[in-house]
DNA sequence: TACACTGTACTATATCACTAATACACCTTT
DNA sequence: AAAGGTGTATTAGTGATATAGTACAGTGTA
């Protein structure tokens, strides 16, 4: 089992553990309708309490990421495509982010994009696939 | 003035300043070397508690992102290059969550990279220069 | 010096987030 | 029905957050 939590780190330990099952979901280390371990089972192993696994299922099940039933179990929903607006605006969102980090970090412009394009490559087979083009080997 | 907190958010209020203020100095609303408002008077504006802000401020400095001092008040701070090795390491967890972002979002590779080049224009004048470095700040 | 500004420290208080312990509700299998 | 698995509600304790009020410390200026 992949997962890490620590109660000292000051973020929150069900936040912790959100981000690292987003993380194992995009990754593919998580698989669509697999069966996620049992709130009882995850909190054992991490030694943390079930409400605390559980609130990270149900805050998963709300941004539609788990699927959870009573007496059945918690499993990776389909990834489903939302709004093409809200899709638009939250992307434009993290984009900024990722420029003011940039900027932050005094990270100049060439650097930014030497490795943006390093890092989509590696996750271009896990992105969803576009509308037709697939055109392999272009890089410069 | 254009900062504007919500105590009803569930984000606490010295964060959602602290964005506020990182995202202005990114942007260049604010200025390196300029002074900020003193804590009473930014207090004042935002109907929140002085020492609230001082806690936003106090935080900023030691993020290296402020300046400030008894008497003479808080400034933006001229932004500093840290460790290569750090720096490296910062950027690609930016770019993995942003990845893991687009994944969540279903947005595409193509989309992505569209909207990364074209955010990286509107901010390739605000970003670190690479190899020569110019600096025109002579006016005022 | 006296004053007006700056940030900071210190209580005290109220509220909420986080976590934990316990008990409950639901589903499947025997 | 019983048993053993699942998630969830309830309650409570602890700590973070925000507020208010007061006092202190440093700087610049009249």
């Amino acid at each position: 089992m992949w997962y890490y939590v620590d109660p000292q780190s000051g973020v929150p330990i069900y936040v912790q553990l959100k981000e690292q099952i987003k993380k194992a979901i995009a990754t593919g280390l998580l698989t669509e309708g697999e069966q996620m371990p049992s709130v009882r089972e995850l909190a054992l192993q991490l030694t943390i309490n079930p409400n605390t696994v559980s609130k990270a299922y149900q805050e998963l099940e709300r941004e539609r990421i788990l699927q959870t039933a009573r007496g059945l179990g918690s499993f990776v929903a389909k990834r489903r495509k939302g709004n093409e607006q809200e899709q638009k605006i939250a992307l434009d969102k993290a984009l900024e982010k990722l420029m003011i980090e940039a900027y932050q970090l005094s990270v100049d412009a060439d650097t930014l994009h030497n490795g943006f394009i390093d890092k989509l490559a590696a996750w271009k087979d896990r992105l969803v696939k576009g509308a037709k083009n697939n055109d392999p080997g272009n890089r410069t």
